[in-house]
DNA sequence: AAGACTTTGATAATTGTTATCAGCTAATAT
DNA sequence: ATATTAGCTGATAACAATTATCAAAGTCTT
């Protein structure tokens, strides 16, 4: 047992219970890139066949709320669109999903220095600053 | 009549109807800011009274298919998890939503000059480089 | 080991999105 | 202008992702 112990006191810090299915979902993450919540599911369904779809999501929303995850962008539920008027980037509230504008030239340019993957043709870099408003903020005090 | 000739000459490009629905779906995303399809429903609806979900969802996705509006972040329609061990950024291809990661130490360093607004706490800067992978640029053409 | 509190799994309910298809509309040819 | 054709719309049903509910079971103190 090498990852156990970790797993234990990352609970004991956020105050979590150490559960079997929590143990093996962190499990499974540690060898998944971007899983969606389905994925994670049939993953840990191998080990614990009477897992539930309700506890792999539970699980993730508390290892997302508790830093033990992030999400990959933020998930508004819900497609967003945006006229492409002006290029510009997004602040964007985890809590709540709230989006504010920034405008291109309050950032510095975004220089890409590594190789893309043969054949990428890159449309447009989006900048998200992720963070917590101040309502949010307050409210996880 | 400001924005018509606009509206028509941008159809015209792109081979599709000028529809009144499409006009109307149009001229309400130039006051609204990350609308979700339900927002520009309800706002569409009011001078459309008979418009459809189907309509405003299809007509979202052509729009969004020629470039007319963009995608706030790409939409995977699931929530993405990441286990957040070192911090990295991801190439999404706006096609098949495929995430690929991309090392912090490829990307030269974000400056954010501008201001945050009041109490906004921000816990990460996430870069998306969005584009086509190869099959799916492959694919467009 | 007992009690208090948290978590789980089954299920139903919601919400967001897409497919289908008949009827209507816009673009083009006449 | 009118007819033809291809494309678009609206209603509806189907589907997919997520959340709520709640009793049973597990975990963490003491």
């Amino acid at each position: 047992m090498e990852t156990k112990p970790d797993f234990r006191s990352l609970c004991q810090q956020s105050g979590l219970a150490l559960t079997h299915q929590r143990q093996v979902i962190f499990d499974a993450l540690a060898n998944m890139h971007h899983p969606s919540p389905d994925e994670v599911y049939a993953k840990v369904k191998q080990l614990i066949p009477s897992i539930s779809h309700a506890t792999v999501y539970k699980t993730l929303h508390t290892f997302v709320e508790h830093g033990i995850l992030r999400e990959l962008s933020p998930h508004h539920g819900t497609l967003r669109v945006d006229m492409g008027t002006e290029p510009h980037h997004h602040l964007i509230c985890t809590g709540c999903k709230k989006v504010i504008d920034v405008e291109s030239d309050e950032l510095g340019p975004v220089k890409f220095l590594g190789k893309l993957p043969k054949g990428f043709q890159v449309e447009r870099v989006a900048v998200e600053i992720q963070g917590l408003c101040e309502q949010c903020a307050r409210r996880k005090k």
